[in-house]
RNA sequence: AACCGUUUCUUUGCGC
């Protein structure tokens, strides 16, 4: 029984929602009772993975299996519907379980921080506002996590002042800022390309014992990047060389992209190098963005010799690969090139998208032969299903 | 008692 509930809750946390369904199945036909837990479980898996319709049926069953939701059941439902935008739905699902007043405050710290992350999030603030004002005058304890959600809702919508004050508010009110809470600040002064005050923050962080994650460093290399301080952010990698980060493909491929539409193709060809020395293998990703600095100088040759090279490498292009090199062929007329990719991501088994028709036709009105740009377009549409 | 809330995430056209 108990390792029934526990490989059930298992399932459900990695999000193999099939075997844990099957799970379920299994059991209730040998007469193993789901019990509360399990539930919680199983809806928190479902909404995570954007189930959320399945969720509230499997939560209507619950009720007729008289299993009573608790205070984690209706947080999990109370979330997924913020996170879809649907705050109204929220309030109500909120007041049905815990029968509480409208107008009401959630007597929970995390229902009501739930509710307020879903207010900024949607660009509320007043809303949100209104609702701290009331967690406030709580007697109830607000902890590190509300404290992070209104410091990042301010942040987000534009009042870093504002965020500013209620980390001092956090300090007076005795909660101890976590991780969390300075990778939130860091970036939000990022954001506002104020890196000496990061610099700083990062400080102030090591001495109040709180060790910098690897989140921490990809704000501050993509906020670098963003405000084309690319060298710094480039330091900072070799800073990070014992970090996880170091050796995720990711943040390679995100610096090369920034090097590349800089206009830097040389640092970026010689970041995919970097990677290969530290052990990290170039994905699609990195090619991708390696073609595109080539495309965008419409050198089709070598854009040909990157797709050489990465099939060469085992890296099979996708959609996105050759809708470059497509729309490449086009800005130099070169209407056969263009169909001869077309052919070639067909046989490979690569469907192409939207955007490979958008090129084509562009490329077939830049060379105004309308005609096949129009029979391209009805066969499209045609294919879509999409109406006139 | 356990289960629930917060920070960052890579590549292509056009439009906004």
């Amino acid at each position: 029984y108990r390792v029934c509930l526990h490989t059930f809750g298992a399932l459900c946390i990695e999000g193999k929602l099939g075997a844990a369904w099957r799970l379920r199945e299994n059991m209730m036909l040998n007469g193993i009772v789901a019990n509360l837990l399990c539930h919680n479980h199983l809806l928190s898996g479902l909404c995570r993975y954007g189930y959320l319709d399945t969720a509230l049926h499997i939560f209507s069953s619950m009720v007729n299996a008289h299993i009573r939701p608790n205070r984690a059941t209706c947080n999990i439902l109370v979330h997924a519907f913020c996170q879809k935008g649907f705050l109204e739905d929220a309030w109500t699902l909120l007041r049905k379980i815990t029968n509480e007043d409208r107008d009401q405050v959630p007597s929970n710290i995390i229902s009501s921080t739930i509710m307020m992350d879903g207010y900024f999030k949607n660009g509320d603030v007043i809303g949100a506002a209104n609702l701290w004002s009331g967690i406030s005058q709580q007697n109830t304890r607000i902890d590190a996590i509300a404290y992070n959600v209104l410091i990042h809702g301010l942040l987000l919508n534009g009042h870093p002042s504002l965020a500013r004050g209620s980390f001092c508010g956090m300090l007076k009110a005795g909660i101890l800022p976590d991780t969390v809470t300075y990778n939130t600040l860091l970036g939000g002064l990022c954001k506002e390309g104020k890196f000496d005050e990061a610099c700083k923050l990062f400080a102030v962080m090591s001495l109040e014992g709180i060790s910098p994650d690897e989140i921490s460093y990809k704000v501050l290399i993509q906020g670098l990047a963003i405000h084309r301080d690319l060298t710094t952010a480039t330091k900072i990698i070799g800073h990070i060389l014992t970090e996880p980060l170091l050796h995720d493909p990711r943040i390679w491929n995100y610096l090369i992209d920034c090097y590349g539409k800089c206009g830097d193709v040389k640092t970026a060809m010689a970041l995919k190098d970097d990677m290969l020395r530290f052990g990290v293998e170039p994905n699609v990703f990195t090619y991708n963005a390696l073609i595109y600095t080539q495309v965008k100088r419409q050198n089709l040759a070598s854009a040909c010799n990157l797709l050489r090279e990465m099939q060469i490498n085992g890296i099979e292009p996708d959609v996105v690969t050759y809708n470059m090199l497509i729309g490449c062929a086009c800005d130099l007329n070169f209407i056969a090139h263009a169909l001869d990719f077309l052919n070639e991501m067909i046989r490979k088994g690569c469907e192409p998208d939207i955007i490979t028709y958008t090129e084509l036709i562009r490329g077939l009105c830049l060379r105004r032969d309308l005609a096949s740009a129009q029979g391209l377009l009805a066969k499209v549409l045609l294919k879509s299903r999409l109406p006139i």
